[in-house]
DNA sequence: GTAAGGATGCGCT
DNA sequence: GCGCATCCTTACG
């Protein structure tokens, strides 16, 4: 099921957990390509020195601190684009980054597909989706979707729930707590343990 | 298998 | 100018 805007409208770190084990779906011309999220970040509030909003509303992060639901993407290390969804109420800047997918199948003239290999060319897409950057050039996603919602489907890219909402998510599968990466300049919260995966994906970006 | 370095552009000081 | 919420290629064993 398509997860509403009001999935987005609460505490960020909570969002972080209940975001894993969902879908990522992306609609690509005729073929519809199903992910696992199996690995997110937390950029948690205006005193989170690891966030771009740490530095106050900027032209770049201003969607973080618009309505939760909203895709914000930006560019880094001169290639890279990095997907995130704002979280928390109006005026309030987080997001969560999404770190790592596992692709589940593809559909292609409604027959579902195994997407096979992580470094193989899976019906015209190359899926490599280990890691914050090579998620985004897998999928397609650039700039262009910054600050459009994902609570819809209507711009090819949005979140399903997982399968199985019966089910407690303690009983699917663990959740690891850990340190964000690459966030050493932060001061104090560089140690906040505001990184979430599950535990025992093989799909992971790091070790 | 692991390690090192280059690529690359935009936002911010 | 600097530095970055990174990844890929090359060079080794």
């Amino acid at each position: 099921m398509l997860l509403p805007q009001s999935f987005y409208n609460r505490p960020t770190l909570q969002i972080a957990r209940d975001i894993l084990g969902c879908f990522l779906i992306r609609k690509i011309g005729q073929k519809k390509f199903k992910f696992k999220i199996v690995e997110v970040e937390a950029y948690n509030g205006p005193n989170d020195l690891a966030s771009h909003a740490s530095r106050g509303r900027t032209k770049r992060n201003s969607v973080m601190f618009g309505e939760p639901g909203i895709i914000y993407v930006y560019f880094t290390y001169g290639m890279y684009y990095m997907l995130n969804i704002v979280t928390g109420k109006k005026e309030y800047p987080a997001a969560i980054l999404i770190r790592a997918l596992e692709p589940i199948y593809v559909i292609v003239e409604g027959a579902k597909r195994p997407i096979e290999s992580r470094n193989s060319m899976a019906f015209g897409l190359k899926i490599n989706v280990n890691g914050p950057a090579r998620l985004t050039k897998a999928l397609k996603i650039d700039k262009s979707f910054n600050s459009r919602p994902i609570y819809t489907k209507k711009y090819g890219l949005w979140i399903e729930s997982s399968p199985t909402p019966s089910l407690k998510r303690s009983s699917r599968f663990a959740i690891v707590k850990t340190t964000r990466i690459g966030v050493d300049y932060a001061g104090k919260y560089k140690d906040k343990k505001w990184r979430f995966y599950i535990k025992g994906s093989k799909f992971i970006s790091k070790k």
